[in-house]
DNA sequence: CGGTATCCTTAACGATACTG
DNA sequence: CAGTATCGTTAAGGATACCG
């Protein structure tokens, strides 16, 4: 096999293999994005988030929110009115990544025809009645 | 600013919200970027893989390896030699993705001092038991 | 209004025996 | 060597009742 090459494993071999992994986790899960997005546009409300973020469900709209602001990548400022006012709101750390997510974008847009055509490609190549997918 | 906002969810306003997912989405999964990265690399076969990537097992290998496949991130080659001789080589663009990923790291690197204060200042200020966490 | 607590379903992942 | 098949486990997410 490839005789010459080193056993350090891939992650001592690049470093940038965890970090990535790191902020991909950071970031992954269905509706980190959706709600940083929402926040980076302004200080947003519980209830707005519920609306906008089309889809989520109030456990999970918490559960984000909390680990968006345990990361401090959101900063969340209560107001003691009755009834409560919670306001969520994106650091300048969270901006910054929005705008290398930004840069995801592009390449996903740059390239999505490029993906569809791979999976058509892919699964007529490999065509077992495998149904539709969404 | 939270009244005059118009009712269009999220993913109607903000496409890039949709697509980012989508690539993240690509990405995501626990092994992705570390066989991407390999696959960036040079051609590389199967068990180099499994080496390479600590930890991965044979099943996520597979699964993972024809994902990115199927997704035109990674082309396969077989050698029709005994023993078979099988390799993987990341696609233009994948580099071209890997680069954007690349970006990412640096916002991580730059980051992370302060997001490791951020969650030890929040853990520190919820402090109910919660025991380590890796 | 802004959450928690609880229960349930699904999808991701891990281990490993077997095979062309 | 490069997988597939089958099993079991864990973690992510969804629904929703309840609460200060």
């Amino acid at each position: 096999m490839s005789q010459g090459h080193t056993d350090v494993p891939v992650e001592a071999r690049n470093p940038e293999v965890c970090t990535v992994y790191d902020v991909l986790n950071r970031v992954s899960g269905k509706w980190s994005i959706g709600i940083l997005v929402e926040a980076t546009h302004g200080p947003v409300r519980f209830t707005e988030l519920e609306r906008n973020v089309r889809g989520i469900s109030r456990r999970m709209l918490t559960l984000t929110l909390r680990n968006l602001e345990r990361d401090g990548l959101l900063v969340r400022t209560v107001y003691p009115t009755v009834p409560p006012r919670v306001e969520y709101v994106a650091t300048d750390m969270a901006r910054e990544l929005y705008r290398s997510l930004v840069e995801l974008t592009g390449w996903a847009e740059r390239h999505r025809a490029a993906i569809a055509a791979a999976r058509e490609a892919y699964d007529r190549a490999n065509d077992r009645g495998e149904p539709e997918r969404a």
